[in-house]
This record gives structure tokens, C-alpha cells and sequence, in this order.
DNA sequence: TTCTTCTATAGGTTATACTAATATAGCATT
DNA sequence: AATGCTATATTAGTATAACCTATAGAAGAA
């Protein structure tokens, strides 16, 4: 009979209006938004209402909060995903292997895309990535080997020009580092066979260039699955 | 050289303060904060950054908020990851094909680790859920058809045990669901030859059986290629 | 016992005052 | 003309106090 009252809370309510300007095309990337007290009088709410909805805008990593210039829709939110991820692997401590199947899980779909959907520029990019680590991995220098190796895996998440993927993979690599300190190092030091890695490298490198999408998908999988085990 | 100086903000450090005391045990899933004045006055800081600072953690999932009753470790952080995903859809929203493109990471990966994990007691479940799939494949209640065949999916990637991929599925879909609504039966109905998804569906579960996970990955993915095509 | 009401305590919201960082403009020195 | 300084306005950051609202549990009434 009686209807209830609203219940939503305020800064819910300013959290959702801000993100509707976002998906509205109101505001952009980059863009700064109207000063907190201009905030509170136009939506008519105290201050510490919109500031509890920044700071979780903030959090999630939409915006920016710049002391004495003002709070701004963030432009590169690669880092997105940073937080909750390392908040599950906090609770998931026990298994911190399982972020390495994650990982696998990725790269073995960008090998996949990246097949399908590299250009004749990427594919020179890659093979120069390809020929300089190649060369370094004869060398001692396990840092830049580490380094190219790391561009490698990254360059073939670009090609596949999905946000998620590149993203994620970003935020994989954040996390096993924070966690597994020079992982890739050790794991580099671990596999004695150097002709074994700059083997596989080569087999996904040339499944991608010649458009082989499920050789490339598994070639990929060989790759870090052998990389897993050693690291176990 | 020069090193910048210290600023952290005090929400910043209240937030590491709690997190630090999940990270060592101190608080567990479900366990109660203390109230916020008494936060306040045992950090000898204001309400307002505690408040912003618990603001925070429930943004990212870490906490729960009841009012009258006070603030909760998360009993359970399944919907981690939604809100930061959704971002990346909102800033991504011109190829919500991505989207799709992750989820076949996440379940071919997920069907080639089943296939190594599997108990006998997964696979009685799984069968279960097979002949349920395939009786409401012939009757004509697309809803339930997609229950089935959500619960299908849901089951493989629990069988993997791996917290990140169950929850990124949990949270794929959901979002698949709040952006492309009825997607699901939309593409059920799309795909004229059903007897194909019941041939496709009973590939997987053989090969998961069989311990096959190179099978199972390659049948996953040849199904979700077929219902994103159908999709597009 | 069962139901209602009261009460203490929790989070939710507001208002106000102050601190600290930043950009800008104007002025002075060189 | 370039540099350095200072005052000022504007912004976010912090603190405090008061009050609103939801909840659980105690106290009381039936």
C-alpha cells in the first residue's frame, strides 16, 4: 500500500551522475572537473559527500585528485585494473600460482589475434624486437634480455588492438613482479637451454607472421608452460 | 639525485593500515572494523579521512558498509572486479567486441585446466549438467536452454579451481549481460542448427573427461568463435 | 512467551573552519 | 629581456561538531 522512501546513498548518487557525464560524452579524458564546493552547491550536497564519491572515483582510477588544481578524468587508466587484482591476490595467497595460468590465458588469445590481425608494420617490429633479443641472449646481461623478452610478450598483446588484453597483461606483470621479485630473472637463469627459448620465440614470431592463429595459440602455450614449470 | 619528498595523503595511510592488517592475519573475511570514532581517535586522525578512506576499500571490494551495524571485511569478493571492468567498457565502448574476445581467453584456458584437474566427482556434475543441456536442447524454453548453458560454463571454469579465472568469467558475464542484454538467448536463437552447440558442447566434456586439455581447449575455442561470429 | 517500544550505537550527512598546494599576475632586481 | 620574489586567489586536504537514520538488543507490555 505505502510506498517506501528512496534509500540510495548521496555519494552513489554523485558517483553515478559523474559516470553518466562520462558515458554521455560530457566529459572527456583529460577534462578537469568543476571545483568540489561548485560540485556540492550544484547538486546541492554537503562537500564531504562529493569527496567520498571522488575519492572512489578516484580509487577505481576514473579520476585524478591534483591538490590546488582540481580533480581531472584521468587519461591513461592503464592501471585500472591494479588494485582489485592485487586485493584477489591478497585472499588467494595460498595459490599465487594461479595468477600464472591467468597470464597463460591471455597471452595464448593475444597469439592468437595477433595472427589474424597483424600488419606488415607489425610484423617488422616484432622482428626487430625478435633479432635484438636474440642477440642479447648470448650476452650476459639478463636484465636486458628480461627487457626485451618483456616487449616481446607486450608488442603481440598490441597487435591484437584489444584494450582488455593489453591491459590485463599490463596489470599481470605489475602484479608478479610486486609479488615474485625479478621472476623473470630467475626464471631466465632457470632454463639452461637459451637455444630452447630463442626456439619458441621464433616458432610463435613466424606462426603470427604467416597468419597461423592455432599454431600461434599453441606455440604460446608451450612457451609459458615451460616457464611455469621451472618456476615452480 | 634528489629524492622527492613524503606526502602521502592520511586516507592514503589508513587504507594501508588496514590493508596491512588483512595481509597479516589480524582481520579476516567477515571480521567487523572497529567504529569509525574509534578508528578516528586510535589513529589520531578526523572522521572525514577515515570515512574516505573506508569509502575506498568498499569501492574496491575489500569491505562492506552497514549502517547501524559498522563496516565488514568482505565475506565474499566475487564482484571484485565489476566496477573497474565496467570502466574500461565505458572508455572502450566502440568495440564492445573485446569484451567477447576475452572471454574466449579466459575459457579456452579454463577448459584446457579443467581438463588436467578434473575429479570423477566433477565429471558425474558435469555430465549432469550435459544431459540437463541437451533435454531442454529439443523443448522450447530458451531461458532455461540458457541457464543450462551458463551453468555449463560455470562448472568448467570452477573445476580449474583458479580464483582469477573464476572470477573474471563471473565478471565477464556480467557485464556482457548489463551491455548486450539477452545476449545470450539472442545468440541461441541466432545459431539455426542447435544439434551443432549439443555436438560442440559434448566434444568439450569428452575431452575434459579424457584428460585431454589440448582437445579441450581447441573445442572451447571453436565453440565461442562459432557464437561470437553468430553475434557480430 | 510474544510482541512492541525504547535506547544505545553504528554509519550517513551536513556545515564550518582551517591547512597546504598550485597557478597566476604583478613587481622588482639583475 | 630574463629571472626571482611576493601577494593573492583558488583548489584540494584535514579536522571538528552537530545532527539524521538504520540496526540490534534490552526493556517493557500484552
Amino acid at each position: 500500500m505505502f510506498k517506501p522512501i528512496k534509500n540510495k546513498k548521496v555519494y552513489e548518487h554523485v558517483i553515478e551522475q559523474i559516470q553518466n557525464m562520462i558515458i554521455d560524452g560530457v566529459l572527456k579524458q583529460g577534462d578537469r572537473l568543476p571545483s568540489e564546493r561548485e560540485l556540492a552547491s550544484q547538486l546541492n550536497v554537503s562537500r564531504t559527500s562529493i569527496r567520498e564519491a571522488l575519492r572512489s572515483l578516484q580509487i577505481i582510477g576514473l579520476i585524478e585528485s591534483r591538490q590546488g588544481e582540481g580533480n581531472f578524468i584521468k587519461e591513461n587508466i592503464d592501471e585500472t585494473l591494479f588494485e582489485p587484482l592485487s586485493i584477489m591476490f591478497m585472499f588467494n595467497k595460498d595459490k599465487p600460482e594461479d595468477i600464472l595460468d591467468l597470464r597463460i590465458a591471455i597471452e595464448v588469445q593475444a597469439a592468437y589475434l595477433a595472427a589474424k590481425r597483424v600488419t606488415e608494420e607489425d610484423k617488422k617490429e616484432l622482428e626487430n624486437i625478435l633479432k635484438k633479443l636474440n642477440k642479447v641472449e648470448k650476452e650476459g646481461n639478463e636484465k636486458i634480455r628480461a627487457k626485451y623478452d618483456k616487449e616481446f610478450h607486450y608488442k603481440i598483446a598490441k597487435i591484437t588492438g584489444n584494450y582488455f588484453i593489453i591491459n590485463l597483461l599490463n596489470n599481470i606483470s605489475s602484479l608478479m613482479e610486486s609479488f615474485i621479485i625479478y621472476a623473470r630473472e630467475m626464471i631466465l637463469k632457470a632454463v639452461d637451454d637459451k637455444s630452447l627459448l630463442i626456439y619458441q620465440h621464433e616458432k610463435i614470431y613466424n606462426a603470427i607472421i604467416t597468419n597461423d592463429s592455432e599454431k600461434a595459440a599453441s606455440y604460446m602455450r608451450e612457451h609459458l608452460e615451460l616457464i611455469n614449470t621451472h618456476l615452480m
